[in-house]
This record gives structure tokens, sequence and C-alpha cells, in this order.
DNA sequence: TTGAAAGCGCTAACAG
DNA sequence: CTGTTAGCGCTTTCAA
């Protein structure tokens, strides 16, 4: 195995000096003189000398770790929004830690302890479909740890967040669905205590009021976010005595798990049932037809969620701090009838 | 702000007690009598007590980090395969750091080093794209640092890998689509000094032996694994003075470009055209038609790595650990002609 | 049965 | 301009 790593008792030993001569050279201060600096600096460099984090962290009191909790890597989605969180992190040389609460309340509780227990500086989460408690977070608010939500998020908390714009995208979704002529517009919605399930029916409701239209509550059918209940949930909406004309789903996977359903019932996309998704997932080109579908900026959401972080850390965050991001509306085939 | 762990030391002032004895008593050392490591142990729960990992990975040398480099975090094979590294990595106890090189070798060489320089104990990697040249791996192997490659790997290393078995896999598409009449088959690969481009190369080849065709070197069109290259490969393909009856694509990525590309030009899949992709990404199911695949056991792979990263971290690795899994060709539409 | 002290790598206050 | 020292939280001899 041998010695991985050389240290600055190593390089003062070889120059003869000490440490902490060492450690200021490296860091340019003015106190050492020019000779000496060069030539430690010189050294640190052919050594390949690089700082020990974990002393640095034991030092300061801090481990230059963010910890990350999705409901789930393997979607796009929550990927795509790591992604963003990483290029901001890395700007900042911090490391991201992600843990996955796999939709689950209780492995959520137990993944914020871990993380915690591993000395995360703080945490950036999206809560899991089951989450309607929210005192596992309790004990980063009070020690002032920073906290931040993003997509389905806790308001209750003063915690800062990032969201995209669920009423106003559900909304345009609705007007979209009328002016292809559509009456009878149905929402596959998630759980309601989640905040994405209640502000797209929020949208569904202002824009079926816009179009003059009725609400109908059985053309409103909530589920798990697994592609076996949307699968459910699309079936009992088939059944009912009239037909919906128009679907959508709260996001892509509920939209795409919608699409097999009305395929393998015989029914046409669009002309007999118009179907949009939510957060467009790669894929939604490449289905038959293609699914139109909201964009969330995920990137940007997951980079803005970064931000907000870095604000909490430098001390300066406003509990205020709650970002709403716009969403975009991309028009494909699954959605426009014929007539 | 205030404290946001407490220490042994806190412990030990609050029982009156030295910091050794309390170290000593929370590991139920015999030393200790058994009334006062009761006490300790019950006030260790009751301040919720939990060592400082940086401590004591400044003393033992051992940071529980493992560092993963992978081309890109948004695709679902890869995502998966981190999952199944974590769910190993938490049995030890350890931490995966997730990096991803974009698929460029600069990015690589450059993570290597930074995931290093944050002690990291070892790498688990799959290669970019771009990468031809593994010296940047040599200090990790030089210093027995712990190293794994996975799906895109280098054998010249010395350095214990898990694969999928692409010789295999690629010989059962050939044959499948021989079987279903095609006499024309074109591949669609990757830059041929990836392993992953020249097994299943090796694997065409057998197959068509295998089916009594000839290799037809204008069929075999080799593209970087961007989509829109794939696009082009296909244009390729279709400018051919006769059509390719068959194309199989190394990854779904790149099947899915070429299904688009394909019906842009109004051909039919699968009667001009059968298509065939690989690693069975979660969206095969949904597209039009249904896409033919190998699945990859994804989940497995990030666990036979895993599992081949902490036998390494034991000291009992073989160099000759080289692990290939089965896949298996899930049959869908976009291969099986109505003749 | 318990405590004191050294040391892991580093910084910073304090001495020269 | 440079060195000494203490301390971050922990384990582990060595002493008592």
């Amino acid at each position: 195995m041998g010695k991985r790593h050389i240290s600055l008792k190593d390089l003062a030993n070889e120059l003869g000096v000490s440490i902490s001569t060492v450690s200021r050279a490296l860091k340019n201060h003015p106190d050492i003189s020019q000779s000496l600096t060069k030539r430690i600096q010189q050294l640190a460099k052919e050594r390949n000398y690089s700082p020990n984090p974990l002393a640095m962290g034991l030092l300061k009191q801090q481990t230059r770790m963010i910890g990350i909790i999705v409901p789930d890597i393997v979607t796009h989605f929550y990927s795509s929004i790591i992604s963003g969180i990483e290029s901001i992190a890395k700007q900042h040389g911090y490391y991201i830690v992600i843990a996955s609460s796999n939709e689950s309340y209780e492995k959520e509780v137990e993944t914020v302890e871990n993380l915690l227990k591993a000395r995360v500086e703080g945490l950036i989460v999206c809560l899991s479909q089951e989450t309607k408690d929210y005192s596992h977070f309790n004990k980063l608010v009070e020690n002032s740890i920073p906290l931040v939500f993003f997509d389905r998020v806790c308001h209750s908390l003063n915690v800062p967040t990032v969201t995209a714009d669920g009423v106003v995208a559900a909304k345009n979704i609705t007007k979209h669905f009328h002016k292809n002529g559509c009456k009878r517009i149905a929402y596959i919605s998630g759980p309601m205590y989640l905040n994405i399930s209640k502000n797209r029916k929020e949208g569904y409701l202002q824009g079926l009021k816009e179009c003059g239209l009725e609400f109908n509550p059985e053309l409103l059918v909530e589920c798990n976010l697994s592609p076996e209940d949307a699968s459910r949930a699309t079936e009992q909406l088939l059944k009912l005595p009239v037909l919906p004309d128009a679907i959508f789903g709260l996001n892509d996977t509920i939209a795409f798990a919608a699409m097999k359903e009305i395929k393998r019932q015989n029914y046409k996309i669009p002309d007999d049932i118009a179907l949009v998704g939510f957060t467009d997932e790669f894929h939604s080109t490449v289905v038959e037809p293609t699914l139109t579908s909201i964009t969330h900026p995920t990137w940007q959401m997951g980079q803005e969620a970064a931000k907000l972080f870095f604000k909490c850390i430098d001390g300066n965050i406003k509990t205020s701090d709650q970002i709403v991001l716009e969403t975009e509306l991309i028009i494909r085939r699954s959605s426009v009838k014929k007539r």
C-alpha cells in the first residue's frame, strides 16, 4: 500500500523547515521570503501535494459536502436536476452526496439522519410522494443547517424552495385542450398533499373556468406515482359512461402509462382522447404519437436550488426566497385533434 | 448557528469522566465497569451522539467514500448501475460520490484527480467515449488504490471489470434478424477502440457467419454516441443504393435516433427496416413500434462492481476478476416483420 | 477500572 | 521572516 498522499510534514522535513512555514508559503503569506516560498511551492508541485480535506474539515468544521435526497435517481427529471446542482457545487468546490428515498417516507427519514451523521453541510431535497409529516427536517431548521426544497416542497417549514409554476402550466394545458375542441378534460393527479398535485389542480380549475367549462369531479382521479397505479387510474377514466376527450397526467411517467392503457383499449390518441404530460422526459419525442408536454427547466432548477443552498451557507438567505420557474407547453401530436 | 454535533468531550464533561473512558464505554470495552458503561451509552443516545467521520477518517486514514465516474448521469443505464453500487456501498457503511465525465476525456482526467484529492478510497469507473489513453489511472494502479471498471473497460490495465456479454448478445440479435428474413443487416457502432463496440462487432460477425451471410463493410457505420451523430449514421445507411433491411444500434440512444430518422424518411419499421437496440431503456416499451432490445442487468452490474471494489479494499482481489454478465434479447415489435 | 498523552493533517495565534 | 503551540474529534498505548 504505502503512503498515498504526502503531507505538509513531509514537505517540511524534506526542506528542513517547519510545518507552519510550508503552510504559509503555500498560501503566499507575505511573511515568508520570496525565495523560500518559491522553493516550497515548487516541491509541493513536484510531489503533487494536495491538502487533506479531512484535516481541513475537522479544523474548520465543514465537509464541503451537500446531501441531496431525491425520490429516485433513475428518472431523467431528477438526474438532470442533480446535474444542475453538481455544476454549481463544483464551482464552489463542494461535492454532492446523492441518496434516494425511493418514494418512501421511512427511507427519507432514515436518509436525512444518515447524511447528517456523515456531516454534510446541508441538504437539498425533493420530498417523497409519501411524505406528509415534516418533523424530520425540524432539526435542520432549528440548527439553521442549510436546507432547500425543490419541486415537491413543504412551505410550512419556511425553507427556501425552487418550484415550477404548476398553476400556469396546468391552466395552459387546459386551455390548449379546449382550443382543440375538448370538453371533457380529465386530470390524473398525484396525492393531494403534494404541492405539485395541488398547484396543477388549481391551474386545471382556473383553466376550466376561463374556458367556460364546469368542473366535473369524476374527471379528476388520483393515483400514487407508479406506472401501475397510473394505469389503474386511466382505466377508471375509460370506464366512465361518457369517455373523457382529453387527459392530462401529473407527469410524463403517468402520461406514458395512460398512453399504454388507452392504446390497449384501442382508443385513438389524439382523436378519441387527447393526451398531455408534464416534465417533458427525453422520450416524449419518440413515443407514438409524440407527447405534448410541459417542459421543466430541470438543469436550471438544479442550479437555482444549489444557488439558494449557498446563500444559506453564506447566511444571507431571506426566508422568503421562493423561486418559481416558468415552464413551457411543447405541443406535439398527442393533443392536436385532426377534427 | 451553535454547535451542531456533540462530541466525546461533551459527553465526558457532562459526566465528569475522561474522554477515553467515554470512547471505550461506547464500544463496550471490558475495562469499563458495567454501570458506567450503561450510564455513558444512555447519555450518548439521549444526546444523539454520532462519531465524527472526519476525525475517524483522519485517524484511520480512510474516508469511506467511493468515487464513481460515469459518462453521464441522466441515462437510465448509468443511474440504474449507480443505484446498484449504492445499495452495496450502504451495506458497508460507505458513501458514494458521483461525478460525470460528460463523455469527455479531458473531464475524465480532471475528475479522477479531483476525486483523489477528495480522498475517496477508490474509484468505480465507466470510461468516456473519448478515452483511448489510460495513463490517468496509472497512479491508482501503482499505489494499489482500488479501481474497478464497468461496461466500458480497459483490459490492458489489469484491473477488475464488470461487463455484459456483448459478443453473445450481438450474435443473438443478428440471428434473430435472420430468422425474420433479413439479409442486409446493418450495425451502427460506436468508436472501435471501445470494448463494447468491438465485442458487439465480433458478435455481429459471428452471427452473420452462422447465418451464412457475408459481411458487407458498407453496412457497418460508426458514430460517436450522440443522438445527432447517430441520425447522421442512419442517414448514411438509408442513402445506400440498396437499403438495409435491418439495423441494430450499439445502444438504445442510437436506436431511438435511428428510429426517428427512419420514420422521418417515411420507411416503415419493421417491415422496411427492422430495428433492435441495446441496453433496454425504460421507454423501449413506449415507443412505436415497441423496441426490441438487449436487457442489461444494470442493477446487478452495479452490485457486482461494488462487490469487486470491496474485494479490492479487503486486499483479496485476483487480477483475473473479470465478471461477465449474461444479457437477454427482449423481442418486441420493431424487429418482427409481418412478412 | 480509569486517566493522560500522543498523533492523524492542518491553521492560526503567539513568540521569537 | 520563521518556529512553537494548541486544538479540531477520535483511538490507543502507556501509566496510575
